[in-house]
Formats: structure tokens, C-alpha cells, sequence
DNA sequence: TGTATCTTCGTGGGCGAACACGGAACGACA
DNA sequence: TGTCGTTCCGTGTTCGCCCACGAAGATACA
């Protein structure tokens, strides 16, 4: 009845060299001692040649399909691999092969504690767990509010050649140029944080905005019986076409609309300056003195700090106010009760994993995921410490 | 002014081998074209040695602490080690070295599909991760609700000595006798789930249960106006001590305390049994015909679909659940929007890196954390999915 | 000075895989 | 039969590190 019971009814030892080696995961039961008597039984490519009677070249050449062999012993080395199940030892091969990988990231320049240094993060953890397979990573920078700071940038990169290229397409249509260019010399790209479908590309990793975004509309409405208002932040953003934002709002009005809310909800849009404070002070306060019934407040972006901090000096505290991304300053607000929650979406995550999936491919021979979407994580102010304080 | 400018305002490559190296990080900036062309300045111990005037040998000798070595060649080989920032190379240490590893992870035996199945695929991960590190994982599974069975399986283990063990310690006593005495066979232990503080152990990763009570309040209570019922239901459970819904409970009540909700609150204790469903149906039945306020209902183990599978029999869909872990049954109501929410703490991750961390400390000889608390995270039928599909 | 003992240290083989090199076997053709 | 070109395949070296072995030098004592 239970999963592991064998004959003594409760002590079972499985010996999860068999599940590494893909025979059988459940099936085999060993009593401890006998497990702990037992060598590793690597498979490593003499075993294969010997078994298959060729030598390790001709082994090395099937599993490479570097050609020259000979049908009989291509057939005789693909059985018994497969007999086998082997796994080549990645370490070693990463220790002999000789070949070195240049990655190149391209992500737009930050200021400490915005959001791209998260994502930044993350390709510096790769680039140290994949040192020794011979991968080195290039960071390179654009101003995302000048477009002519990523076509030269990518200019440059199109001349190094590199192995592979991570890219966040903020600028839509000079970014599809870039992959179309990057296409034809055969150099794999992968995109972050938003993709261009039309593209072709090795992975994508980033949220689902428009998810994420109704997401926040349940957080911010679900349960409400009464008529309210909510102040709707947005900035705009000249230059760049691709914008999570946009799909956020979208998601969020998807959900009023799903759950029947436009009678009960009414939307006070807000368009923030990206510098002038002082006048979105002002622009707050005059909606606050015309609609006196806002119960809460948004914003796309990652800047929800300087919403919550006008609030706290307009001192409206009753407002719910909810935002996105776990900068210092939002997660100081959220802390202290003043954001009510953050949607997150783990950047160094998707950066990490890019870079493995492009190792995966290139390296390890192995299956990857071609579009990835990160989870839509909740964070109160009563779970963000164990959220923060766990590093993977 | 903005973290990565240059001479050019925008164009900047991190030449990230430094970062790890551990040379600055940010100082060293290269353009593309220059980093393209560099090699890998990797550090062997071949180079430490001729910089230290010594063989390999030697270098060896200091590194393992093994001994035979003059002071003034400790000396100078501990001084071009610091200056030059070594690191090993694991990949090649590990596949050179003879030593290897015999790990025991014991936990309660499952039928599929219940919580230690998913803990149980974490070892699984971890043992396929660190197999070419020499490392094996011997899986082992007591009975829970049956202490002899643990005994005489811990009994077993002792008797086998392995180099570690990874234990959730379920029965308090009995976990603490089996820890002292591997103790004194310097052997060392990691817990799962729960933790024994005066045990000698090397980590411990589990949620912090209190606070992840705290936040199912939150999420059930927050905002109430008026006077409600809420439903609780516990399970009793012989024989085993420690348990992590206790404290969740306990952080439940904690929240009404803090936000003075004890007169609006009222709780409906019921005492669920563990395999009669019938009288639990009756249990609910009678407590809702005298209650009929109820507005919300929680469960503190994982077997909230059981609440969710009764409630729905009573045709009772407007009462808020909430409940923990992501079991297969928990998540198809949370989907078909019966269960409101459900707080999950990724037990695949808690072995994983249980396992990792033992690896650090034995094999690769790393910094880590003893007390390692996961994430508390919330989720919705709004967020569920993207959480499922996301396997790292 | 010779011999034994102890301390210190260098060398070489091996881990599993990549890959270059060149040899063996075979057929074609003079 | 000899020469050349192909096709196929085995061998040897290398990667960075571990570790066993034994050599060299120092010291002590006869």
C-alpha cells in the first residue's frame, strides 16, 4: 500500500544510483548494508567501447557524431550506450575540451537598487557556476531612454562574434534587427524579461505581465461590496516601444471587467513625470480633493516607492496601495505597513537561468524549455523576510 | 553617476572571470573587443607552486592540511595562494579524488501524491546533481504513525555509519537519542521540516511554521468589519511530538491577538479524524447548522481537501478555505476556486539544498548557513499555474 | 664516517573525456 | 606487385587535481 514498503513492512533503501542511471526508480530494494557495501558503478567510455568491441575513439566519435565509422560500429556503440543508459561525466568532458564560450548580456544600465541590478545578479552567479565549463560572460549596457546607445551597442557585439548573446528587447524593432543579424551569423539569442515572437530565439524567461497584472487587480478589489475608487499611476515612457507595463494594466483591467466590477469600480488614472516630483505631489493631491472615495492605489512599474511615499505625506494611510518588484525602497514601504503588497518575479532567476539553458544547449547536449514564465510571487509585509533572507 | 558608465556614456563590459576571481568587481572595465580576445587566466596549483618556489605536491599538502611541510613553505605557499585568490577547480577535484560519500536521507514513507513525495524528489535532484561528486544518497523511510519503525530503522543506520544523514525529525525523543549517538560517530546531521535545538546538527531548512500561521490569518481576516465565524480544524496525532501545525496554529492566534480581532472573531474548533470521512461530514454538518455565520475555514496540515471535498457536499461554496502545500487534490480545488488559498513552502527545494549544504561542508569545503528558513508563498487560482510550470 | 631515522618534498600515475595524429585495411589502377 | 587514396579506427596526450611512493636532506648515534 505505501510507496516504499517491502517485506519487513517499513524499511526500504533505494539506491538512487539506479535513478541517476534511469534502470528501474522504484523496483530495486536493497537493505542498507548490503547498499552501502556496493561501488559506484560509473559507466564511463572504455566500458562502452570494450562492451561494444571498438575503441574509445570510435566511441568518442558516436557520441560526438564527429563521422568516420563504419555502419556495424556506429550500430555496436548506439546499443550498447543505450543498453547502458550512460551519461557522460560532464566534468571531465568540461576539463579536457578545450573550446571556450564567450556569452554577452545586454541589459539596460541601472542605478544601484533598481531593477536590472537584480537581474545583473544573476548573470554574475552564472557566470561563476559556469566558469569551469569554459563559459565567459561579457555585461554590456544601454541607455534604455536613448536608442542610439543599443544600436551601437549592438554594432560592436555583431563585430565580437561572440558564442551567444542574452537581451532584453526593450527597443522593439532595432532589437528584432539585431537578432535577424545575430540569425545569420548562426549566434543563439536568448531574450529576458520580455520577448519579440517573431524572432528567433533559444529561451525566454520572464513574467506573464498581463497575469501578473490581474493578479494584482484580485489582490487589490477581491471582496469589495461597494462603490470605490482606485488611483491608476502611470508613467510614460518615450522611446521604447516593448513595455511590460502596458500588459499589466491590461490584465488588470481584464479582471474588473471578468468579475463584473466596472459598475462598482472607478478608475482615477494619474500620468506620473519620470523626474519632477514636486508635480506628482501635486497631481495626487488634486485627485485626492476631487474623489473622495479612493480605497487604492497602483502602479505598473517598479516605482511604487515614490506613490506610497506622496501618500505618507498627503497622509493616506487608509489607502491600499500595491506595486511590483522587490527594490530597497518598496520593500522599506511594504515593510513598514504603508504597501500593502509587492508582486514579484525572481530577475536573477531568469538571468541564471538563461545563461544554463544556453549551456545546456551549446555544452551539455541537453532539453531545454523554450518559453519560461517566472512565478507571480505575493509578498506581504508578513512574508517578505523569509522571501528576501532566502539565497538560493 | 550611473553604476556602469564609461569614458564613451553608455558602453561598458564587465569582465566578469575578475568577479570571480574575487579581483573588484566594478573597477576593471574592458571594451568588447579587448575582453573577446583574452584568454582564461585560470589559476592552477602548478602555477601557485613555481610562484611559491615549491612542487605540487607540496601545495597539495597545504591545501588539504595534510602535513609534511616546512613552516617556510606553508608560508610562502598560504601567501601566493591569498595574493593569486586560488580557487579549486571542483570539477577536477572531485574527479580525481578516491573518497566517497554515503549519504542517508529518513523520512516518514508517503503514498504518492502526499507531501513527502515531493521532499522525497528533492534528494532525488540533489542525489542525481552530486553523483559525479562521488556522492550517494541511500533513501530510507520510517513509518509515522508507527515509532518502532523508526527506531529500529535509525538502529540500522548507525550500524551501517554513513558520512551524513538527513532527517526530519518527526518523533522528538527518539530523533534526539539517534542524533547523540551520531554525534559521538562524528557523524554529521541535517534536519528537514522541523528541527531539535539541542541536538548537534550542521543545517536545518523548514518553514518557519508560526509566521506561515500569521500569514494564513492575515490572508483569511484582514479587513473583516463585522462580527464572523471561522471554522478550524485540527487533527489529532498519536504517537509523534513535534509538529509544525502547532505552531502554525499558535501564529494563527497570534494574529487575532496583534490585531485585536478577538471580538470579531470567533473560532469553531473541530477535531477532524484521520480516516473516517463520514464522521468528519457529520462534524461539519452539525457545526454549520449551529454556526451560521462561517465565513471562513482552515485546516493546519495538508489535508485541506478534505475541508474543501466536505464543504462542497454542503453546498457551502461561500465560505473562504485556506490550507497548506501544493498536493495534487489541494491544487485541483484551489484551480476550480473552492480552496481560496494555499500556502506552500517548496519541500523539494529543503532537500535539495539540505544535500547541497552537506556537499559544501565535506566536499568543497564552503561557507553555510545552520538555520535556513524557506519562503512562505502565497498562492492564488490566479498565480498557481505559473508557480506549477516553473521547475527549476 | 657509516648507518638508521625522521622530516620534507618532488614525481608519476590516474580520474573520464576530447581530440589530434597517424596507422591499418581495403580497393583501384598502372 | 607496387603505389596511391579512402575509409575507418586505435593510441597518446592533455585538462586540473589527488595521492601514493619513494628520494633527498637533516639529524643523531655508534
Amino acid at each position: 500500500m505505501f510507496a516504499h514498503e517491502d517485506t519487513n513492512n517499513f524499511i526500504i533503501t533505494k539506491y538512487v544510483l539506479l535513478l541517476y542511471q534511469n534502470i528501474s526508480v522504484c523496483e530495486h530494494k536493497y537493505s542498507i548494508s548490503k547498499c552501502m557495501d556496493e561501488k559506484f558503478p560509473k559507466i564511463r567510455i572504455k566500458d562502452i567501447a570494450s562492451l561494444a568491441g571498438v575503441s574509445e575513439g570510435t566511441v568518442d566519435r558516436v557520441l560526438h557524431n564527429r563521422g568516420d565509422v563504419s555502419a556495424k560500429s556506429q550500430e555496436a556503440v548506439k546499443k550498447v550506450l543505450e543498453e547502458m543508459n550512460y551519461t557522460p561525466n560532464l566534468f571531465a568532458r568540461s576539463l579536457a575540451s578545450k573550446k571556450q564560450y564567450r556569452f554577452v548580456s545586454i541589459i539596460p544600465e541601472y542605478l544601484p537598487e533598481e531593477y536590472w541590478e537584480r537581474v545583473d545578479k544573476g548573470f554574475d552567479k552564472a557566470a561563476i557556476d559556469f566558469f569551469h565549463h569554459n563559459v565567459l560572460i561579457d555585461k554590456m549596457y544601454f541607455n534604455q531612454f536613448n536608442v542610439n546607445t543599443f544600436v551601437e551597442l549592438t554594432n560592436k557585439v555583431i563585430e565580437a562574434k561572440p558564442d551567444a548573446v542574452f537581451l532584453a528587447p526593450i527597443f522593439r524593432k532595432e532589437s528584432l534587427n539585431f537578432c535577424k543579424e545575430l540569425s545569420r551569423l548562426e549566434i543563439p539569442v536568448s531574450f529576458i524579461d520580455s520577448l519579440i515572437p517573431e524572432a528567433d530565439f533559444l529561451t525566454y524567461y520572464g513574467q506573464n505581465s498581463f497575469q501578473s497584472g490581474y493578479v494584482a487587480a484580485k489582490l487589490l478589489l477581491n471582496g469589495i461590496k461597494s462603490k470605490i475608487q482606485i488611483l491608476v499611476i502611470r508613467t510614460r515612457r518615450k522611446g521604447s516601444v516593448s513595455n511590460q507595463t502596458i500588459s499589466r494594466y491590461e490584465g488588470f483591467i481584464q479582471y474588473i471587467n471578468d468579475k463584473n466590477l466596472n459598475e462598482l469600480v472607478e478608475l482615477i488614472n494619474i500620468e506620473f513625470d519620470n523626474s519632477d516630483e514636486d508635480l506628482n505631489l501635486g497631481l495626487l493631491r488634486t485627485a485626492l480633493l476631487g474623489n473622495k472615495n479612493i480605497r487604492g492605489a497602483i502602479t505598473f512599474n517598479s516605482k511604487v516607492y515614490r506613490l506610497a511615499m506622496h501618500l505618507v505625506a498627503l497622509n493616506k494611510s487608509e489607502i491600499h496601495i500595491i506595486g511590483y518588484d522587490l527594490l530597497k525602497k518598496n520593500v522599506s514601504y511594504l515593510q513598514e505597513g504603508i504597501i500593502n503588497c509587492l508582486i514579484a518575479q525572481r530577475p536573477d532567476k531568469q538571468a541564471y537561468f538563461t545563461v544554463r539553458d544556453m549551456c545546456r544547449e551549446l555544452i551539455f547536449n541537453q532539453e531545454i524549455k523554450k518559453i519560461n514564465y517566472v512565478p507571480i510571487d505575493i509578498l506581504l509585509k508578513e512574508n517578505i523576510e523569509y522571501y528576501l533572507q532566502f539565497i538560493e
